[in-house]
DNA sequence: GTCTATAAGATGATAGAC
DNA sequence: GTCTATCATCTTATAGAC
């Protein structure tokens, strides 16, 4: 094993070596806390930040621990102190929003169905999935906005992309599905998973934000501007889904 | 500057420090060479193989000058004998095959306006624009899976992700907007704009190939079969267009 | 909890021999 | 052209003082 190949697979086990070590808890739910935990509390938070702003931007790669703790104002000791490795780091600051995404979108979806139990729309699935994300509130929140990011750059990486995005989203997105099936009756079941495949892509390049659009078009378009495009993808998506699936 | 900004900084530029040093050509329309260039030409393609490989799974930062030498056989001294820096060697990777691409979607698009000058569709703008990637033939070769992995990731990628390609492929880009102008007759250009980019993430997350619609869908679909998407796709694109653009 | 100091090794890049 | 040897710097991570 090369040092390189040992360096891919230490990320993805999140463990150097052979240590075990535990971190500190979270506590976020214990209320009656010292000031001291409270204090302690805001530095973890504020490393949580300063990881997804810098690997949203960089990429776990292309991010160094001492960026983090710099950007945090901290020592680099701490990010070890609370979270372990890097990876481990990486992780956790991910999964601090992708736990909310889902737990919005399971009550969106389940909302929408309560509501609509005998007529089911491609549209209304597709908007109740996409709601969590897809508003003004959440995309003028810097911090969100870097979680949108991340996500789109994890979900088009080879190495582990498809895993983590597995890992984290898989069961919202079983809960699509099903209603998608509902929703196209009669529809070949592959075929609904390749409509599932296009609208994810143009969701996460939606969330990438790259400016591109806004360069292509010239000014025309902004990659921002939340309430112009999820109306069209809503429709552009369902009215593709209703095509494929041969319902004209 | 922080180091890191600074590294970021050299990795933009192209140029550690202020270095202004040039690298052999490349020779390749040259047909007197001696055997030796032809070994050097051999070297320098097997260098861009193993980083075009490299990059594509590990990423930008992720990948080490030293893996690639490695992967190549040879020593790191060569890759910036050839190339320069690590950075230009990313750039001169990806550019060795999506030249091809442009050529090649020029060339189909250019076709399919002049054979169907009077009944342009969406579906035939389309097909003619995915034709160069989305082949059996290219699916098949590890090289281009490769660069298409390479292409999915720089396009989600928000530090140079953008500009990278917005450089690389815009100008085919902008023939095929041309053309769905024609074939929607009355659209706003946003919303095709908009449609482009709906199209665009759908594209890049099948090249990703990450296999998470493998898992997803428990061996249903699988992630490389392009006879089976290709076709869905376009489908879905075309319908969703015209929805957007108001053609019912 | 937070910092200082430091280990132990990897990284991009170059000079110079052949 | 290609390799050996090397530099200066940066990397993740830990031990131990406070």
């Amino acid at each position: 094993m090369t040092s390189f190949q040992a360096r891919i697979a230490s990320s993805k086990t999140g463990n150097a070596g052979t240590r075990a070590r535990r971190h500190p808890p979270k506590k976020e739910g214990k209320p009656g806390g010292s000031q001291r935990d409270a204090l302690a509390q805001e530095t973890r938070e504020r490393l949580l930040d300063a990881a997804e702003e810098l690997f949203a931007t960089h990429g776990l790669y292309g991010t160094t621990v001492r960026a983090i703790a710099g950007l945090a104002g901290v020592d680099t000791a701490l990010i070890h102190y609370y979270f372990g490795t890097k990876r481990e780091l990486f992780d956790t600051a991910f999964l601090r929003r992708s736990t909310v995404v889902n737990r919005e979108r399971t009550e969106s979806l389940k909302h929408y169905i309560a509501g609509h139990a005998d007529s089911l729309t491609v549209e209304g699935a597709i908007e109740a999935f996409l709601e969590p994300l897809l508003t003004r509130e959440r995309f003028d929140d810097p911090g969100w906005r870097n979680h949108c990011a991340l996500a789109a750059q994890i979900s088009n990486t080879p190495e582990w992309g498809g895993e983590v995005m597995t890992e984290h989203y898989d069961g919202t997105v079983r809960d699509l599905l099903e209603v998608l099936k509902r929703a196209l009756p009669g529809a070949e079941e592959a075929d609904i998973y390749w409509c599932y495949q296009f609208l994810s892509g143009s969701l996460m390049s939606l969330l990438a934000a790259t400016g591109r659009i806004d360069r292509l078009s010239g000014g025309l378009c902004r990659s921002g501007d939340v309430e112009t495009f999820k109306p069209r993808l809503i429709q552009y998506a369902a009215s593709g889904a209703r095509a494929v699936c041969g319902l004209i």
